[in-house]
DNA sequence: CTTCAACCACGACAACTGTAGTACTATGGG
DNA sequence: CCCATAGTACTACAGTTGTCGTGGTTGAAG
């Protein structure tokens, strides 16, 4: 299996558009040749199987959804009230907005976990630990809220933009401010 | 066209099976027709195209899906308090698992619906409708809780329906009767 | 310069897919 | 009884797919 990393996350990259743009059932091999501006086989010297792609796109996406520790640390300057939740929250929009293909590509892989229970582990694992650094990050940093209300905003969040992501027109019906400024005033309790 | 409904809805229900345990990529003529225990060729008999197919189906899943009349009538004999409120949401994790086949199908065709204009258009119908029927509803019955909270409340549950139905472990990290019991208290605010 | 491993381009192949066509069967109205 | 119509079974075909093999190129170590 050929190891070369820059072209490896030039394929995954192009793998990622791929799956957002036409869905699980277009992901082919040939598609990411030509997503990546690669000659035809060049995917296949690289993923030993479409399984073995699927897991390896996971790990890519999952990198690309990652907040920077730059944008944390600069959010950790400011004042430590219900209005740095509250831009928290306007941050992951931002960035669901900014890397569309990331979030849908992901979902697509959330679905294929269903029935992958490798793929199913890992997204598992992920999910899992993002969601509890957020209860020990929500409480080290003396943020408002208890461990519920980051349940609230975390689950909140997640069908918002969803909703967002798939069904924009749905979401539109609910102003976005005043959503994220009512869920996190709501949830705090 | 052929039009015996019967067989329609039946090939139908087994392209919800197929779509919940194969996805979108398992989803072929072929395998409908497996699924249904028809002879090979028997769904392109009804489908004219894929594309065909997969409106179809949406509006199979979206009838579904939808609670019936006699449990709606008989939740509201009950007392229009928090505590109803809390009931419809239990309601509604119930109806997910119960069928699990149709939301996870649904979740492909929302996918699906990023990239087909016809099937986003009909599916932001029945889901807007749906938003703006329970908010009339919350209101007319009063119960507690004013046009955000319904909209908290619809947030949150898709959330925490997506996760459960695909990262199911992620979602047991938090109590079922404790997070509808949180969700609902503090969304009513 | 030679060698050798990593990398790359390309093609082959069997399996599967969407779609459309054709012919058989059932049935109920005249 | 006849036959028109809807439903059904089956098949053909061209295009696409996952996967694997083969041979060529590169670039650095010996």
């Amino acid at each position: 299996m050929v190891r070369n990393e820059a072209r490896r996350n030039a394929l995954l990259d192009a793998a990622i558009d791929v799956l957002a743009e036409e869905g699980a059932r277009g992901l082919t091999y040939r598609a990411i040749d030509a997503k990546a501006g690669v000659p035809a086989g060049t995917a296949s010297n690289y993923f030993a199987s479409r399984e073995d792609l699927m897991s390896e796109v996971a790990i890519r996406v999952t990198q690309r959804l990652a907040p920077s520790e730059e944008s944390i640390a600069e959010s950790l300057a400011l004042p430590r009230d219900r209005s740095l939740t509250v831009k928290f929250m306007h941050d992951i929009v931002k960035r669901a907005d900014a890397d569309k293909a990331s979030y849908l590509a992901m979902m697509e892989l959330r679905l294929e976990a269903t029935r992958r229970p490798e793929l199913r582990t890992a997204l598992t694992k992920t999910f899992a630990a993002n969601l509890d650094f957020n209860i020990a990050f929500n409480a080290e940093s003396e943020l408002p809220g208890d461990r519920m209300a980051v349940i609230l905003l975390y689950f909140g969040m997640t069908g918002f933009i969803y909703e967002r992501l798939t069904l924009p027109d749905v979401a539109a019906m609910t102003d976005l401010d005043e959503f994220i400024e009512v869920l996190v005033t709501r949830a705090i309790g």
